[in-house]
DNA sequence: TCCGTCAATTGACATAAATCAATTTGATCT
DNA sequence: AGATCAAATTGATTTATGTCAATTGACGGA
């Protein structure tokens, strides 16, 4: 089930475990902490914790005590309305982080579930907000953190708010590569963690308009589609679908 | 054209004006600040602006410098895509911030805009962060802010991927009017500040689609609408209409 | 190796919402 | 008060997506 073995590309398991020569450092608490901050950063996070394919990392409801940094393997995160609609709010691959939402309140308002086989960094939080009174700049860093989810959640209302099921479908497959490619991994291939329904969700589709929707593009010649694994044959056809010309 | 005159309840423009004494500081950084703390906020935040109906307190692309906290009037805010399609990202009255997506690029990504004549008070980003490092409840509180901000955000996205028409519309109303309630405004009565098209950005509707369900909800006895004059009727079927009892 | 299960695809049809278009209503200015 | 303009409503029709249902394909366990 541990699917770490099917991703080409980097290997994270073999590297001695420190944020401070973590290859995913960059994303996870981005640019220049100086060498003070970074081995305090490494005790902090020094803790980790494995996710099992389909369990969750944490659920809403329970108490917030801890941040987690996605070390490797692949996380959804939902909401649940009281009628048990389920919303995937984001997809989390390693360097990314989980659990900024519990900070307002105390207690989680989300599941983050695992979508494979997983493990995170664990991040106390008071103590990360100790640290963070200490290095100005892992205070401001974090800050950026927040803002940049706040941020990346627009581009998903716009997405949901108004755009048609392609144009959807083709803004998740370019973020997805982006993110993909910025972690060293094809810019044009890749392999879905996640299921059809999954994708519906987060999209605001049902699962059957994904599925033709992939179909339809494999038509045209956009994509290669064999269940899981997508390859990208015409990127740019993709962004001008984004960008509206629906010519 | 100033419609403050219009709003029924609290008066913010005759008090003297400080953090300290400020009638909605509950709302702008929640709970407890010492009395240092709170202080000290009053000569940072002491630098207000008004900002005329319909114009821009902030634009996509302009360098971040300051938050907002809104004083006195309504905002939206706003996203554009390339292609020129308008997302309205969020609705926001008396006591709430504006501008907490630039700190992530030190850029704002979405516009604010007034609808009716409205003044803020100017928070300088980075005379927060200094004043955050000497009181760690400020920078306690101003992190569950951005938390609270990305939790509002999932509620919206849960709205636009999984809510009909009606669903989408209901939840909007009983999210304003338990917002105004908590400014001290009647739980039933609200005067809508934006446009239906505005409001049908915000749901992922048409206007003609928010208008008729304005109507439809009328022709139910949940609703009486008179233009942007609102009374409700029967909460608790909006109350269902959102929580999916489709009956 | 076969079977059972779950995921994905595809088709036929239903429907919610978008689109196009015509009025109606209300505010503002002269 | 009447003219003007923007906003809102309402109707007729189209369309994208949802719904229901059948089929195919992959994977894992017995």
């Amino acid at each position: 089930m541990n699917s770490a073995a099917e991703s080409p590309g980097i290997r994270l398991e073999s590297f001695k475990i420190a944020c401070s020569t973590c290859n995913v450092r960059d994303l996870c608490l981005p640019v220049g902490l100086s060498r003070d901050s970074l081995d305090r950063l490494d005790t902090l996070a020094a803790n980790r914790r494995s996710v099992a394919s389909g369990r969750a990392l944490f659920s809403a409801g329970e108490g917030f005590l801890s941040l987690y940094a996605v070390r490797t393997g692949f996380f959804k995160t939902r909401v649940l309305s009281e009628d048990g609609r389920e919303q995937v709010t984001g997809f989390q691959m390693a360097g990314e982080l989980l659990g900024l939402d519990g900070i307002g309140t105390d207690n989680h308002t989300c599941d983050a579930v695992a979508l494979e086989d997983s493990q995170v960094c664990v991040i106390p939080y008071h103590q990360l907000e100790g640290l963070a009174r200490e290095f100005t700049e892992l205070q401001h860093q974090f800050n950026k953190i927040m803002s940049r989810e706040i941020v990346r959640e627009y581009g998903v209302m716009l997405m949901l708010g108004s755009m048609r099921a392609e144009q959807r479908l083709a803004a998740f497959l370019l973020n997805l590569t982006r993110r993909l490619q910025a972690r060293g991994f094809s810019a044009s291939s890749l392999i879905l963690r996640m299921k059809r329904n999954e994708i519906g969700s987060y999209l605001g589709l049902k699962l059957e308009t994904v599925s033709r929707t992939f179909s339809q593009f494999q038509q045209e010649g956009i994509l290669e589609v064999k269940l899981r694994q997508i390859r990208i044959l015409d990127q740019s056809k993709l962004e001008r679908l984004v960008n509206g010309t629906t010519s």
